[in-house]
DNA sequence: AAGTGGTCTAGACCACGTG
DNA sequence: ACGTGGTCTAGACCACTTA
């Protein structure tokens, strides 16, 4: 994990923001919805403005906070922004929101790359990659449908899996895999026969869709998916400051 | 702007990303797809190390990137990201991706706030609020339906705008309102009976649905929106690494 | 005029990856 | 052993807000 020593513990900076979010949720500032200078934190904390500064970064991103020059910075909101984990995985996301995460594993395939495989997984064409189609519950209720597409190497692993294991993230980060970037892109499409049948929906009825890709910390791509949510299940929140822009609008 | 000088000159960091990002969308890193070091950037810049890790945050939290401890970073892609404004603005957007923007004001409303809209926009509770419900076009075809709600101040710019004004943000900047934050929801919807008059789809079609709530430097809100695209129109792609999360997935 | 955040510098030490 | 990025420090100057 990023910014983590040897010894487990965190950068100051993360512990710093973590500090100061909790107090924000809790409402330490709500008198004013200001916070300290930054001078101040620095004193009060035992650190330098710099490492102040990181950590207010990492709120501003977040969307707890606002900043501008020559005022305190504004709290914005209690913003419930969730680790790395919990939206490359749905078994995470799901503990974290207090459900009961499931998988079944309806379908795996070993075959040649087709070329938008390849192309995705930045392997050559006449690779081969593992099709893994599972069905993810909530509460033993089908939700989801994840169709992902992994490298040979990944995918070896994955075929290991038992097919009522609920999480397949799990056992690639225990293997070592570590898991760096990832782009998610949402739209909406309908649900095509598959679907329908695994979702219990009818043909063509609409389904949020979010494909993501991740790669390891070389760029390496671990993985491509393709995971439609029946309506009513997820909505994606994102934050996006003057400062600084991580989404983007792309014409389907 | 955020980092713009009086005389409009930029903030070194920035201009060196968007020299790096030039740099890496024309291919200049592809042999080995590898950055030089901090060190040799910062020198041949003439600029500290400081401030090309400045520039380096915004490659990364842009997708552009990744890095770790021990080796120089990877380029992962050409990804585009979009401006603020490009965000915000369905008006830039379109303009952005070399398409004809659109905008037609069906209904304006001066009412006294719902419980939702004033607490959306923090305001008193007998505040009186702008309903403006617009149809956005892309080359004269209607794709979106925008729903927008503005503080008394805020909506009486609005409100002297002709119906068939493109843009509605670009007299609000105008005007000197400055948006500095915006929270984007993206979810999906079934249309109402005014959705499908308006977009000319069948009621309870799906429709892509992105809500919007922007806020000025100070936090003060400045409109709260609930957008509703036809499918197929846009996608929405975020990028999020283990160093930082701006994206957060809800129940629904 | 005083205080605040935004930018930039120069230097230090550390953890990690590679040879 | 060496080079790399990650973290942290101490200080400086500037632009902006507020009083």
């Amino acid at each position: 994990m990023a910014g983590v020593g040897r010894d487990g513990s965190q950068a100051q900076f993360r512990e710093l923001a973590a500090n100061l979010r909790e107090a924000i949720v809790s409402g330490a500032f709500a008198h004013d919805g200001r916070l300290p200078s930054e001078a101040s934190l620095a004193e009060e904390h035992g650190v330098s403005r710099g490492t102040v500064r990181q950590a207010m970064a990492l709120l501003r991103a977040n969307g707890l906070v606002t900043s501008r020059r020559g005022t305190r910075r504004v709290v914005l909101g209690a913003a419930r922004t969730q680790s790395f984990f919990e939206l490359l995985s749905f078994t995470h996301w799901a503990r974290s929101i207090g459900d009961e995460p499931g998988g079944r594993t309806v379908d795996v395939q070993h075959r040649q790359a087709l070329p938008a495989e390849y192309e995705q997984l930045q392997l050559e064409p006449d690779s081969s990659v593992y099709r893994v189609l599972r069905v993810r519950t909530l509460s033993r209720v089908p939700v989801m449908l994840e169709r992902t597409v992994y490298p040979e190497s990944i995918g070896r692993l994955i075929a290991e899996q038992p097919r009522d294991a609920v999480s397949h993230t799990g056992p690639l980060t225990d293997a070592g895999i570590v898991f760096a970037d990832v782009t998610h892109t949402i739209d909406l499409c309908p649900a095509d026969a598959d679907d329908a049948l695994l979702l219990s929906c009818s043909e063509a009825a609409p389904l949020l869709r979010e494909r993501r890709r991740a790669t390891d910390p070389t760029g390496r791509p671990l993985l491509s998916s393709d995971d439609r949510f029946l309506p009513g299940i997820v909505s994606f929140t994102v934050h996006n400051s003057a400062q600084q822009t991580a989404l983007s609008r792309r014409r389907a």
